[in-house]
DNA sequence: GAGGGCCAGGTA
DNA sequence: ACCTGGCCCTCG
């Protein structure tokens, strides 16, 4: 602990997210704040005439300024630790953006009562034998690339793994198998994107911990019991955390390993400035201890983390080949890919014969992309999207009898059912031929539903989707239906797995949606019974549905890598995109635009509404801190003149362009 | 982002 | 001699 006398000054992170401010200010410590005021605490300190809080990152003899002195110490706790303060260095330098802004969503806002509880309590974590597992059976041996993987992970070494899990397990306890062979060197941090996923890790975690040892940490707990988890992780009570992104920051010293689960979901993605990527930290984070192994897993392969494999970074683990042969779903497609409602009838007729005869088993899964009864009208005519007469928003139906009604402004603007005479008033017509006729373009899981009651009468028939998601369904038959992620869990797995319009998935454009389709795809097959039918409503011949039919997500990242390489787009380049006034953004390129940089590329900028602009640039990878440096540089630089409004500047963004 | 100092130009 | 607005700098 350092004194008043030796070290008066202390260096603090104000909570100032300006970037041209990004660097530490000194301030004098009172002699009677000394013994609290240690590096870590959270602080009061008056900057610029204002009271803001801070960080005390150190203790120093001397400054180079007038001091003005520390207002307050708001707990002796040094929430943020060395480790992590260094962590939140580097994740804003790598994301142009301000350690401010990175440790304010690295430490929880404080919650007074739930620190003195945590801190009261002195319960050790109890230490259990940790499991053991023995050569003979270890689940890994059926992963190419899993020979000694526990053994790496258990030994003092940074192993890297890039894992693709099996179609046909239980992927949170392969997680828990990696867990205990790290646990035994320190403690282990588990990122998954949503609490649902996390749950799900912390149940497979308990069946084989003490669950005094795992202290769950997602956004969603409430401040208290976020704030009390993280006590509990800082203080050493817990030593397996498993959360939501912000745990990738977790306050563990010198973690044996870091584990990413699913890390194409964007929600891993911090929405705030600078815009860090859970994935990216964590990686981050492993790189600054040569002790800590990485693992990042999840159905989908992203091409970033394929990236890493082809540069050697990272050790790809995939299932071999008589694992996937012995799964081997079967395809029932539409090559002919018709028209939507066409090919849903036709879909219809050649999957509800395999319900049928799976449905006796036990439940069945039937797996809808869209929400709602019919979530897209077009034109009758000529396909053209129908679009409100009032905002131009897409004209949707709510149930068999309702009238077409705008998603966006909720108005009924009066339409015609195919062949009735239209009636007076704001009527719709399609804005490209001027028919007045409608059609369905895609089947939502209410009308799939009602189909399936049709077709299955006296079965029960379960409908899940984002507002009404069932967690789980017993083993009897049923038929379930599910948007993509609101799959229920059923305990002894489906007995058939039916992914509808699957071929409309397979050709959403956008970078980003490819992997996001194979990992619903996956997720769902994953819940089927072992040796059970796994249906697929697509065209076999397209690439992506071969993917999944192969499970092979590693191969269809490695071709998307290929081809983004190909023509220079992320992640095989660093990219940013900066948002602005179209003037200013002007102003942006100019300085941006340097002579000893011929590489870096500059898009835009594109205008966008009300005079602002997007610019698009990009670097080769090798220049990656030149490129965010100058960045950074360009942001501070516009932020000092405070009559500009400021920069949205976003380091590797997760959608690239005006893509969504 | 906010407050303050400084300079230029206009006003009594 | 004094006020006002714009610019730019600092902020510990």
């Amino acid at each position: 602990m350092q004194s008043a006398l030796s070290h008066p000054v202390a260096r603090v992170c104000v909570d100032v997210h300006l970037p041209h401010l990004d660097r530490p200010f000194d301030y004098l410590v009172p002699p009677e704040l000394s013994s609290q005021a240690q590096p870590g605490v959270r602080v009061r300190v008056r900057f610029a005439g204002r009271l803001v809080q801070g960080f005390v990152l150190s203790r120093n003899q001397a400054s180079t300024h007038r001091l003005q002195p520390i207002e307050r110490v708001f707990s002796d706790l040094p929430v943020l630790t060395p480790q992590i303060a260094r962590l939140c260095r580097e994740v804003a330098d790598r994301y142009a953006g301000t350690m401010a802004e990175v440790v304010k969503a690295a430490v929880p806002p404080r919650h007074a009562r739930a620190e003195n509880a945590a801190r009261a309590r002195d319960d050790h974590p109890a230490s259990a034998a940790s499991p053991v597992w023995s050569a003979t059976d270890d689940p890994w041996a059926a992963y190419t690339g899993g020979d000694g993987l526990l053994k790496r992970l258990a030994a003092p070494t940074n192993t890297r793994v890039v894992w693709s899990p099996r179609p046909d397990e239980d992927p949170a306890e392969r997680i828990t198998d990696m867990v205990t062979a790290a646990l035994p060197r320190g403690p282990v941090v588990i990122v998954a994107p949503n609490a649902r996923e996390v749950n799900r890790i912390h149940c497979a975690l308990k069946s084989r911990f003490d669950a005094r040892r795992i202290c769950l940490l997602t956004a969603d707990q409430g401040p208290q019991a976020r704030y009390s988890a993280f006590v509990h992780a800082l203080t050493g009570r817990c030593d397996i955390v498993v959360g939501t992104r912000a745990a990738a920051f977790a306050p563990v010293d010198s973690p044996a390993a870091l584990l990413c689960w699913e890390d194409v979901d964007e929600s891993l993605v911090d929405p705030q400035r600078p815009g860090w990527h859970a994935r990216e930290v964590m990686a981050l984070r492993a790189g600054m201890n040569d002790a800590t192994s990485l693992v990042v897993g999840g159905f989908a392969r992203s091409v970033e983390t394929q990236g890493w494999v082809e540069a050697g970074w990272a050790v790809s683990l995939t299932p071999t080949r008589p694992v996937i042969r012995t799964w081997a779903p079967r395809v029932k497609a539409d090559p002919t890919e018709s028209t939507a409602a066409a090919s849903h009838a036709r879909i219809r007729d050649r999957v509800f014969p395999v319900v049928r005869a799976a449905i006796a088993a036990g439940p069945v899964l039937v797996q809808v992309p869209r929400r709602g009864y019919v979530p897209n009208l077009v034109c009758q005519n000529c396909r053209e999207p129908a679009r409100c007469p009032t905002c131009a928003g897409p004209l949707t139906l709510a149930s068999a009898q309702a009238q077409p009604h705008c998603s966006w402004c909720r108005s009924d603007p009066v339409t015609v059912a195919a062949g009735t005479a239209v009636a007076a008033g704001t009527a719709y017509s399609c804005r490209n031929c001027g028919s007045q006729q409608l059609r369905a373009a895609a089947v939502g899981v209410d009308r799939t539903a009602e189909e399936l009651t049709r077709s299955f009468p006296g079965v029960p028939i379960v409908s899940s989707s984002g507002d009404h998601m069932v967690h789980q369904v017993d083993d009897t038959p049923a038929v379930v239906i599910a948007t993509p992620g609101s799959e229920p869990d059923a305990p002894g797995g489906y007995t058939a797995v039916v992914l509808l319009d699957a071929a409309s998935m397979a050709s959403r454009p956008g970078l980003r949606s490819s992997e996001g389709t194979l990992r619903r795809w996956m997720y769902a097959a994953n819940k089927a019974r072992p040796g059970s039918s796994v249906i697929i409503a697509a065209s076999p011949t397209l690439g992506l549905v071969q993917a999944f039919l192969r499970w092979d997500s590693a191969w269809w990242a490695a071709r998307d890598l290929a081809e983004r390489s190909e023509l220079h787009l992320p992640p095989t380049v660093r990219s940013a995109t900066i948002e602005a006034g179209t003037e200013t953004l002007l102003g942006v390129v100019e300085q941006l635009q340097p002579i000893d940089h011929p590489s870096w590329r500059f898009i835009g900028p594109i205008p966008l509404e009300d005079q602002r602009s997007r610019l698009l640039l990009s670097a080769p990878r090798a220049q990656g801190h030149a490129f965010v440096s100058a960045i950074k540089e360009v942001a501070a630089e516009h932020s000092k003149s405070t009559k500009l409004q400021s920069l949205q500047v976003r380091v590797d963004p997760y959608h690239w362009g005006v893509d969504t």
